[in-house]
DNA sequence: CATTCTGTAGACCAGTCGGTCTAGCTACGC
DNA sequence: GCGTAGCTAGACCGACTGGTCTACAGAATG
């Protein structure tokens, strides 16, 4: 598996992941654990076992280019797993997800819950990051108001309900964190899967 | 106005608020907006015109007891605007109270929205700070509940309702942050409000 | 072989971090 | 007056921050 374009891959130290991945996944473990600010360079780079010259090379814009690139990796992970539910409702969709998120939640001990909270103080001090986060949480909403439109929902309602289930999400995920204990999020996933499946009026 | 105790005020520097007051007001407007880890000591020190040696007077333990002190006030704050609603039914008071906070988002240039956003990542690496904002929601989760149960609500499902509406304010105040926009809190508020008037269930 | 390009490796930097320490001021008890 | 406690004031500290820089290893191209 080449590492980029026509570039084979280094036998000697790119056994499992290249480099650029590895420091992206490091950066999103720690992240979402300890907030970006909470988070330094050498901890990354430890986590990832890679120098600083390398996380300088794919990244050429420091710390921000990584934060941001974490949001959008964070994003994608979760329109994906819209994408690939094959429930028949929305209502099912929404279950199906949270479930899954639910169980993320609990696999890490309850350390990496929120899915932007950790970025979202960065606005004042970083433009980039801060549209990266908004960009991502209206990315989800459209898709989710897509859904609900293809059900049948009109539009503008359909827009209110997907930006609700985001919020209680996001919500959610925020209170699980705090109080160590997914039941709240579990919780919030039924009531959101519930308000899009009787509430089609 | 007495600093503290029988001790008179300076009548040189503590013109409007002493020092120990103004230093936690500082702390409070900064976290909020940078998240705990985004503020320095020397930020806050600058906004409360104070100098190190009363910031280590006044709090001991440093920077991790002025985010505890800043999480409680924060949940002191809430708590009394619940107490302090003149409201007939629970669901009147969370409109009420939601319209409170979404006039201090508008306020504040949706700068510091999210109630305990800014202190969840540091359960890891501060448990007292932990501890403190997992309390926080526990009280409000609680008063909310106990209102519920006044209204006639059974007490399961008051709890559940209560756990649920303080998600939906903490992902509302999130999002509406990412989005530059309190129309997703105030979109929030009134759902929240509503599921607790009409779903007594 | 020589050059070049990609990427690794880590020493190094100025600036900032949270935290400590001593000095001094002011008001009160005696 | 004197001593002491409450509090202000800020110099100072080692550790660490994000970021830059040079050196170099290896595969690709000629």
């Amino acid at each position: 598996m080449p590492t980029r374009k026509t570039f084979a891959s280094n036998p000697a130290q790119n056994d499992a992941a290249d480099t650029r991945t590895r420091i992206l996944a490091a950066a999103l473990k720690l992240f979402r654990k300890h907030g970006y600010h909470g988070v330094g360079l050498n901890d990354i780079l430890e986590l990832a076992q890679a120098p600083k010259g390398s996380l300088y090379h794919h990244f050429p814009g420091g710390k921000e280019e990584i934060g941001v690139a974490v949001v959008d990796q964070i994003a994608k992970g979760i329109l994906g797993l819209f994408a690939a539910s094959r429930a028949r409702s929305t209502a099912a969709m929404i279950a199906q997800v949270g479930e899954q998120m639910a169980q993320t939640i609990e696999r890490t001990n309850h350390e990496l819950c929120a899915l932007y909270t950790a970025f979202l103080a960065e606005r004042s001090s970083s433009p980039d990051l801060g549209n990266a986060v908004a960009k991502a949480y209206a990315e989800m909403t459209g898709s989710l108001k897509a859904r609900l439109v293809a059900d049948g929902m009109p539009a503008k309602l359909a827009k209110d309900r997907a930006s609700f289930v985001v919020m209680l999400l996001e919500g959610g995920a925020t209170i699980a964190q705090a109080q160590q204990s997914v039941a709240p999020f579990r919780l919030a996933v039924k009531q959101a899967a519930l308000l899009c499946d009787v509430a089609l009026k």
